[in-house]
DNA sequence: GTGGTCTAGACCACG
DNA sequence: GTGGTCTAGACCACC
């Protein structure tokens, strides 16, 4: 997985890195159960403070994407359950992206045709069929 | 136009604000042409510093949200022309979206009606429509 | 003379009539002699105050760029001699303009070029020529 | 970086920091790379608020001139590629100077004097050329 | 009336 | 250490 990290982003490094995690995750370019990076080798490879590795991981943890074990290290978890309050916030973010994308133009079939496209590149529910 | 502003979000305030009046112009709430509510006003009916309003209010003139007239206050600008710069970021941000909602077990069916039902609660194009 | 204003812009009105007269002047637009509208007439055209364009006229007035009459009205003087306040003026916003153009990447033969083609649409000179 | 402020002047202290700045990476007493003053350092030499100096790097930063990194401060950028909303504020400002000058009595050849002496004062473009 | 600027000082997040 | 946010209140410019 190939990270790229933008140092005078207004986005904590920590932030990018957990949402660049999970696109990996999502696009299954991480499978369930294979391991990340060690935080060390982590932040060495990135060129960050290794707490700020730390801080992504304990994040991804709380979210139920990667678990953590203290001799295993970091890996993948597979598919959860939808939750109440992720719905929420699904709708709330995309509510803010649609109104965003109305006022500059996208009509409705464009904007539903790039929702699919995105969607498509996703394979992480792939995990679950081989059981 | 109801705001909500969560004081102790980590998302700033002027942010908060910056959003909800998208979301607001994008729902039809304000239309094009409409003017907002002066700086001070907007601070006091909120409980917030007059600077923390006038922020919000010049991100969303970078933006092109809306205009800012020395005489009439801040006016809604009718709908802009999708850039490359906006696609860029809106499929970034739904790339995320999209993976988070895979690993939450949504599947695309399910996402795409989302998706269609929150996008169809914007209004703003009519302002373009009815001459 | 065509007056474009732009009232969303954060340059004040006044200094946006102040520098298209200028300009206009320069252009030959406006010739020595020639009359401006009266305050009231240029107001309304504009659609501003008409305070709005005195404070202009006065600003014109007070560089010796016009005269103002309380019978004639406003009328373009004749080119004027070079101060030394103007001169430092002068060098001083063209360092500030060269430093913008050679941070973008602009070389000194295409600065001088863009220099020498915009200096040679003004024919304000010629009003001296003619005595 | 010697800094001049006036602080009765009618421009803006942040726009004259801003200006400076600019000015001072144009004549490269600032080379690329090189590091500004923090926020705070800058405000205490200035004698003036951080929040101003703040606001001045937030509009060095949109405009390409600087980065600012959570960890180093902000730095210089290399010099940039022209945009065309550039070239047009460049010529914008130009045609007024160049009718301030023609009115003022300034000849073709004294005014490309004056723009070459003062662009050859420039060498930013240095960064480049020494690999 | 409007927005824009500036201050002094507090508090927080990031790394 | 760094920058970012927010406040309360003052003052100014514009129209």
């Amino acid at each position: 997985m190939i990270l790229s990290l933008d140092m005078s982003s207004d986005v904590p490094i920590y932030v990018q890195l957990r949402n660049q995690i999970v696109t990996g995750i999502g696009k299954g370019e991480l499978k369930a159960g294979e391991s990340l990076p060690s935080v060390r080798q982590m932040a060495q490879d990135a060129g960050i403070n290794s707490m700020t590795v730390n801080k992504a991981y304990q994040i991804l943890k709380a979210e139920g994407f990667i678990e953590i074990d203290r001799r295993k290290g970091a890996t993948v978890r597979p598919v959860q359950q939808t939750t109440g309050i992720f719905r929420e916030k699904l709708e709330s973010e995309l509510e803010l992206l649609s109104a965003e994308a109305c006022l500059k133009g996208i009509r409705r079939e464009e904007f539903l045709d790039i929702c699919d496209r995105i969607f498509c590149t996703m394979h992480a529910a792939e995990s679950e069929v081989t059981p």
